[in-house]
DNA sequence: TATGAATGAGACTTCATTCAT
DNA sequence: AATGAATGAAGTCTCATTCAT
């Protein structure tokens, strides 16, 4: 039981500093203590782990994100708010995405589960902001929605890999603040000019 | 000379792919048709050889973006010039963002030269965008304009790797117009709102 | 535990052979039976084994040639069983001095573990004449007796490495007797010259 | 032609301090600065390269110590000269017998040519210390001239190893006359009991 | 007289994984 | 519930050598 979770803790910052091929089980075993074959008896293999690891840092960071979830306030307040707290989510746990970008990037032939899982973790988010914006500009319609949400995601994204690359010079709540104001006035434009669905 | 390029094009292929580590020299060797010891007379080693590699896709990625330039129209006419010019470059390589990115988001004790390079080569990139920023805006002072040019580089990279991710199906040339339209309303409110310069 | 010895004894007996260099973890790999990764986990690299191997044969050495140390008899005698010990230990078991010697006489960047160890044994013996000379020779200031235990040293080298170009036509036993002999008289010489100590 | 010295001369370097495995091509290209098949256009293959290293320091080696050869005085002062002589030359130019002893210490399958150069030089020097010692103790028979051919030799060898390994502070010259007085007496006391030849 | 380029074999070492205990 | 020992495949890289020019 305690094994288990040493085991993930060592994976889990090996594999977020060097990717999938970068982490060896002998490496894992090494920092976590416990023989290699232990590790085998816990997981099947060492994809099996990977995608443990992925698993359970995104339940970590969800309930970190979740936590304050705001439900009053104008849409620009909330908006900001949401986007404040993902930001601080991202620099106190930067393992889970940064693991997953990883995964994300590589195509391989045999897909490691663990990129599957990080995809399927990350439509999750996807599906949470698409409703949020459903909820705070009705007027917009799906395809408006859906590109807004990408646009979302894939500021987060790029604003973390920066601060992952220049350092903690980029503050990266001011960001993500940013990222959210205009994303936020997008969509009050989009959803001015677009017909009133139905 | 003929070799040292068959070289390189078979490791662009497959550590665009497979990253770092996931990019065996025997790969390589079988990809190009050349004995893995030849590899090693071209190169000093694998971390050299990948070096090369991002060197040699930056500048191709360079020329292909940079020689329609455009000097001429609104400031909005031309920075979505340049976003779409920048989408299309990334749809047609998108091998040299890829690996970048790969080897941007590892951190391993001794760095890959590849990584530093490819930093380098990015600088390089983000010089280019706060000049272009500076001659849009001229009101803007450093602080802005460095916010700026740090959103604009996080969401290109944001949008690519949504592209990379989810599929064509993600229009990179519209999602960068938007992002470019974003960039320039927030620079063109920031310099409104901003003492002129002097 | 068997296998670390039949490892052991497989390398000795090519190290010995063919020094370390020619020391390859494929042939002792072949000649003890066990996979080349086997050898890996009994020993961190080749210059552990290597060391190793200097440690095992070392210790064997010694009781073979301490357990018959007599204490009894004129100097001269004494000295004359001592050299036939020696000289007949190293008929027996050859490939410990042969492999040191050649790690002696390497002049390599990075020493190899086999040598310091080989180098720190080796003064374990010489400390160990000395005290037979002082002990014998009371008379003999510390000088003279460092260079008697120097020639000495010297003289069971020269004799040693003599039968293994040569071969089995080299009488090393009544040669060391005639070291002995010659070593003996010497220090008698010196002894009876120099001033009694203190 | 100045090119095959170069080589020579890397040659000489390297292998007086790694031995034979130790040696590789390139290393000797890399220290003398011509291109690795230069050396194949200089030598058959790497055997005949260090045969020829061992046939030239030899010569080398010969001249620096023939040259004084004195004739006159009594056989001790004759002695003596010789061997400061020779400890003189192996302080100034030891990478020669360094190379030849790792050499002679080796027992490979397929002897290297540079071993049996060396084994047959080294036999032309017993040649002489026999000539010089029947000379001077023309009583002895051929069983102890043999008998002290083969301890001066080895009191030699062994005398260069500890000045190679203990280094510097062992003052070659003193223990070399050392050992030619030893090897003196020695002869002296034999030729008394032996019965004079003939 | 020399060398740039190539090459198959083999060097050391680490890999993910298994299995008997 | 766990691990010491083993293993075949594969990793990076160096080896001695060749050959066309």
């Amino acid at each position: 039981m305690e094994s288990r979770q040493r085991i993930l803790d060592a994976t889990v910052e090996i594999a977020g500093e060097r990717g999938y091929d970068g982490t060896s089980i002998a490496a894992v075993s090494a920092k976590c203590g416990l023989p290699a074959s232990s590790i085998y008896w816990h997981f099947k293999d060492k994809d099996d782990l990977i995608a443990a690891v992925i698993e359970r840092s995104f339940e970590t960071w969800l309930t970190a994100v979740e936590l304050p979830a705001q439900e009053t306030g104008t849409p620009l307040e909330r908006v900001l708010t949401m986007a404040a707290n993902v930001a601080r989510s991202l620099v106190d746990a930067p393992d889970f995405l940064r693991l997953g970008l990883m995964l994300a990037l590589e195509r391989r032939p045999t897909e490691p589960r663990g990129r599957t899982v990080f995809l399927q973790v990350r439509d999750i988010s996807r599906q949470k902001i698409t409703e949020v914006i459903t909820a705070l500009f009705p007027a917009l319609d799906e395809a408006a929605v859906d590109t807004l949400a990408t646009y979302a995601i894939a500021g987060a994204d790029g604003l973390f890999i920066q601060r992952e690359v220049i350092g903690d010079t980029v503050d990266l709540v001011a960001l993500f603040e940013l990222h959210a104001r205009l994303v936020h006035d997008a969509a009050f434009r989009m959803a001015a000019v677009a017909p009133p669905r139905g």
